[in-house]
RNA sequence: GGGCGCUUAGCUCAGCUUGGAAGAGCGCCUGGUUUGCAACCAGGCGGCCGGGGGUUCAAAUCCCCCAGCGUCCA
């Protein structure tokens, strides 16, 4: 017979007298040796049974020594199967590009030994490893079950059956699996179901087991046997895929899982952070609220069966919270529990927020331990946010601790901390500076609320979608917070609609989808048919001549002019590009920029402009064609120099910055032109201008003690193993090779770049300035060598020229510059008064410019200076209630200005209508203008018609 | 990487939608009141409205660029 796809029959299952059934809930198909059995274990009609009563047995403890204990029963299990026990990867992926954080065991090897580039590190082999998930975050704590942190143990063997590489595959890995269940750690085997679920994703597929025991899903085996191939036979949920050469073993089983199956307790929570659930009941008085509840149920009894059922707690995005907390009343009352949705909820959300921020802590914990930064964005804001969730949930809580003493807590009850990079001193510094800035999110948080509640009525009930919108994505403040901030403000009656939760959820996702439609850029050039370039430039880095052969050479098209970008220091257009078997020119690449030069065939002399490469063929971009000849080509060595100065001054500013500021420290990108190259560097706080000094003297320091520049090149796998993922400062690894420049032990990192041999070449260099690109990202740069010179050149020019204008020395400029400012602005103030006192001695000695009628005083008057001068003076005029008063101003500056102006709700006002007046006269100056009745304001472009313009408003009023 | 928002007095922030005399509270100074303090009353000082360009008779306000800061999402 023939086996649909994610079918599996193994000798096993007949050995072990496994028999195939359906399950009668979900339909699939799973094995058992329970003939009774009619579900496959994982389904609503299969709760917890081991609550209370252990299916794992000869575990004793809980927390870590619990966790510690199971998983070494794991791992000494398969170490005395033939496997190799692997150090677990940090927590942050930095080896790839396209996850922020290790989600299962195998991303570790993910994409680099799965594709069957590069060997694994052992094979078999046995691991733990901490994993961050935070797709489910929403229901940690409610569903009593979800981490957002956890360890993946698992066994992994890869098999290269084409090559006769074998080393077990479906059969022997279920065994195993069976065997750690039954007879390592005691579970009954008939209460094992293994169900036929087949996985897909990450661009990989291939039939799967989950293994159930109690109701709970412990492991998963996958066999992953297909790739994605868009010519795949096999299709799953509307993609293809094909078999590939590698057959891989993939299991994870759940350490904490297995820890709740061992301990029984009511959550799994309380299996893994008991001391931390008793000490924050304690600090936050829980257990003196439920008392004053009055419950007319036992306490006791309540939290056995709010766990048992807490899986309909599960708090999806999107979720109808209310209806869940209606059928969970239901489901109590069903058992004689009488409780109004309303206490319960006041039991359940505290509760929830107790069992959560262990968890919390614990991947905080482990993230800022791997050096993470926080930040508003990549990795950085995924602990941030995690970092908010904790400080909403302690304040709800009212937790009189602050988040640096959770972490205290946490990593002295819950964490090894040898195996971190970053200090105990330095997570507690990070933390305290993350409580800091979510305080003054809320400060800033009261402002903007009460500004975008303005015109809402105090007794108003609900809050309009739109204003949750834009507070929750510009100030970080969720629905709940703004309630919250809203009643202190006078808004009692507030709340947020059912649902509104869901629709921002989607609105999200929506967001989230027009933006990945951005489709990735394919390769601009065709070179397929071209051998990769042999790379001169790393044998001897200071040739500058060298003889090759022109394989190829195109004219650049507009259309791929349109799709290439030319850094600003490629000074003309290319219109060529030419491919030879070897170069010395450097392709861009490392944040390093193309070489420059010229290529020759005999009187034809053409510039190479700029280099880059695509596949390994390195293409010069030049302004001529040449032959499919032999071609004599040279380097541009004084830009090459520049280049390499600054290139390695840049890892040792990198390796610099790490031993001043700490190991959080991690190159997040680089760029080394001829002018100046620039290191973003993770930090968490801007740097003041000494913490530079400091970095810039310890730099210059290892460019003095001359230091070897080593080179070597290395298998991915050796380069791993010997220098750990540290050297991927520049970027998750894309070759099977690794070449891996070590500065004395300064600084180790993969690297292409052209580098000196010695750091004494460099000379000098200097951290000219640091801006921030990002929250927790700093920018230096950094000139060294000659640009650093010619640096400090440009800045003394620049000194002694202003100095010279101000006419004293370049130390007294400062104190200079800030005199003359002062004392500019003094005499502004002083203008000012002056002016408007003319204008009242003008106007008070009813002269030409002033006359009384009817007891209104108008001012007809031509003055100097321009319209905001001209409004002081009006203030002088209009402002006294007690001498009503219609003044019209005028000057002749800037095209000419007219203000028309009276006295606020004076008879003047009544009388006259400003904007009247000056509409009448503005056309002597060839302009407009408006404003309201008391006062207008305009001007034209015909400055010498003023004098006529102020005639007719004599006129016009009767004067 | 993609959005969105903010930058106004020493501090916290209004004003921007719809362009037309730069505001409030706190702080500071002077005076009053008080046994004294707190509080209160009257008056005052304090602004390149982040920088640069543009539109306009006129820009804190509209448009573009830059910088600094914040925030959401991948």
């Amino acid at each position: 017979m023939t086996l649909a796809f994610g079918e599996i029959d193994i000798p096993y299952w007949e050995d072990s007298g496994h028999e195939l059934k359906i399950c009668k809930v979900s339909g699939l198909r799973f094995w058992t040796r329970d003939s009774s059995r009619e579900t496959c274990g994982d389904t609503s009609e299969d709760p917890y049974t081991f609550i209370g009563n252990p299916i794992i047995k000869g575990f004793n403890s809980t927390g870590k020594k619990l966790k510690d204990e199971m998983r070494e029963a794991f791992l000494g299990f398969f170490d005395s199967r033939g496997h190799t026990r692997i150090d677990p990867y940090p927590v942050i992926a930095r080896w790839r590009d396209d996850i922020h954080l290790t989600i299962a065991s195998i991303a570790d090897f993910q994409p680099h030994v799965t594709s069957g580039l590069v060997p694994p590190p052992a094979n078999p082999l046995g691991i733990s490893q901490p994993c961050i998930r935070l797709t489910d975050v929403a229901a940690v704590g409610r569903s009593g079950r979800h981490l957002s942190t956890f360890e993946m143990m698992a066994h992994h063997a890869f098999n290269r059956p084409l090559e006769g590489d074998v080393i077990y595959w479906i059969d022997q890995c279920v065994r195993y699996c069976d065997e750690l269940l039954v007879e390592a750690l005691g579970i009954d085997p008939e209460s094992i179901t293994y169900v036929e679920n087949p996985w897909s994703g990450g661009g990989n597929a291939g039939p799967a087991l989950e293994v159930i025991v109690g109701g709970l899903e412990l492991a998963t085996l996958v066999f992953m046997n297909l790739e994605e191939r868009e010519d795949g036979e096999i299709s799953i949920k509307g993609q293809r895929y094909a078999e590939m050469d590698l057959q891989i073993i993939d299991t994870g089983y759940g350490l904490e899982r297995f820890c709740w199956a061992a301990a029984g307790t009511p959550t799994i929570y309380e299996a893994i952070y008991p001391e931390s659930i008793d000490w924050l009941k304690s600090i936050s008085g829980f257990d003196d609220f439920l008392e004053s509840l009055q419950l007319e149920v036992e306490i006791e009894d309540l939290l056995g069966e709010l766990s048992r059922l807490a899986g309909i707690l599960n708090i999806d995005v999107g979720t109808d919270v209310d209806a869940l907390y209606l059928k969970l009343s239901e489901r109590l009352s069903e058992r004689g529990m009488d409780i109004s949705i309303n206490d319960l909820k006041k039991v359940t959300e505290p509760l929830s927020s107790i069992y959560a921020i262990p968890d919390h802590m614990h991947a905080i914990c482990n993230m800022l331990g791997d050096g993470l930064v926080p930040s508003n964005s990549k990795a950085g804001y995924l602990v941030r946010m995690l970092v908010r969730r904790v400080c909403r949930m302690k304040d709800s809580l009212s937790i009189p601790a602050s988040l640096s003493e959770l972490g205290l807590h946490h990593m002295g009850t819950h964490l090894d901390m040898d195996s971190f990079v970053q200090s105990k001193e330095g997570i507690i510094e990070i933390l305290e500076l993350e409580e800091e800035r979510y305080h003054q999110m809320l400060r800033k948080g009261i402002a903007a609320v009460n500004t975008a509640l303005k015109e809402v009525p105090k007794e108003a009930s609900q809050m309009d979608d739109e204003i949750l919108f834009r507070l929750s994505e510009e100030r970080g403040l969720n629905p709940e917070m703004v309630i919250s901030i809203a009643s202190e403000l006078g808004w009692a009656n507030l709340s947020v609609r059912v649902g509104f939760t869901a629709d921002m959820a989607a609105r999200n996702a929506m967001m989230t989808k027009a933006a990945s439609k951005e489709k990735a850029g394919t390769d601009i050039f065709i070179v397929d048919g071209l051998e990769r370039t042999k790379l001169d430039f790393y044998e001897d880095t200071t040739a500058t001549e060298f003889s090759a052969l022109v394989i190829d050479c195109f004219p650049l098209t507009d259309e791929m002019m349109s799709r290439i970008t030319f850094s600003s220091e490629v000074i003309s257009v290319p219109t060529h590009v030419v491919v030879t078997d070897r170069t010395l020119f450097y392709p861009e690449g490392g944040g390093q920029l193309g070489d420059q030069g010229v290529l020759v065939q005999g009187d034809i002399i053409s510039n190479v402009l700029d280099t880059k490469s695509q596949q390994g063929v390195v293409l010069h971009f030049t302004d001529a064609p040449l032959d499919i000849a032999p071609v004599k080509g040279q380097l541009d060595h004084e830009r090459r120099k520049q280049l390499m100065d600054h290139h390695t001054a840049v890892h040792i500013v990198g390796g610099a910055a790490r031993i001043v500021l700490g190991p959080h420290v991690w190159q997040a990108g680089s760029n080394k032109g001829a002018r100046y190259a620039r290191l973003d560097i993770t930090h968490h706080s801007r740097l003041s201008r000494e913490e530079i000094e400091v970095i810039e003297d310890r730099a210059n320091q290892i460019l003095e003690s001359n230091y070897k520049i080593t080179k070597e090149v290395l298998e991915r796998a050796e380069a791993d193993k010997k220098y750990g993922f540290d050297i991927y400062q520049g970027g998750p690894p894309k070759h099977e090779v690794i070449r891996v420049i070590s500065i004395g032990d300064f600084d180790v990192q993969a690297c292409g770049g052209t580098h000196h041999d010695q750091t004494s070449k460099i000379g000098e260099l200097r951290i000219i300035k640091s801006s921030q690109v990002q929250d927790g990202v700093e920018r230096l740069q950094i000139v060294a060598g000659e640009t650093s010179r010619e640096n400090s050149r440009r800045q003394e020019r620049i000194l002694s020229e202003a100095s010279d204008i101000l006419g004293v020395q370049s130390e007294d400029l400062p104190k200079a510059v800030s005199r003359f400012f002062e004392e500019w602005k003094s005499q502004q103030k002083k203008i000012e008064s002056l002016e408007s006192e003319i204008v009242r001695l003008r106007t008070s000695g009813g002269g030409t410019d002033s006359v009384e009628l009817d007891g209104v005083r108008y001012v007809v008057m031509e003055v100097e200076g321009d319209m905001k001068q001209m409004m002081t003076m009006l203030s002088q005029l209009t402002r006294d209630p007690k001498r009503p008063t219609l003044a019209i101003l005028g000057t002749k500056a800037g095209g000419g200005k007219i203000i028309v102006a009276s006295t606020e709700g004076s008879i003047a006002a009544d009388r006259h209508n400003a904007v009247e007046i000056l509409n009448a006269i503005s056309g002597h100056i060839d302009g407009g203008g408006g404003g309201r009745p008391t006062m207008a304001q305009g001007g034209g472009t015909n400055g010498e018609g003023i004098p006529n313009a102020l005639k007719e408003a004599k006129t016009l009023l009767g004067l």
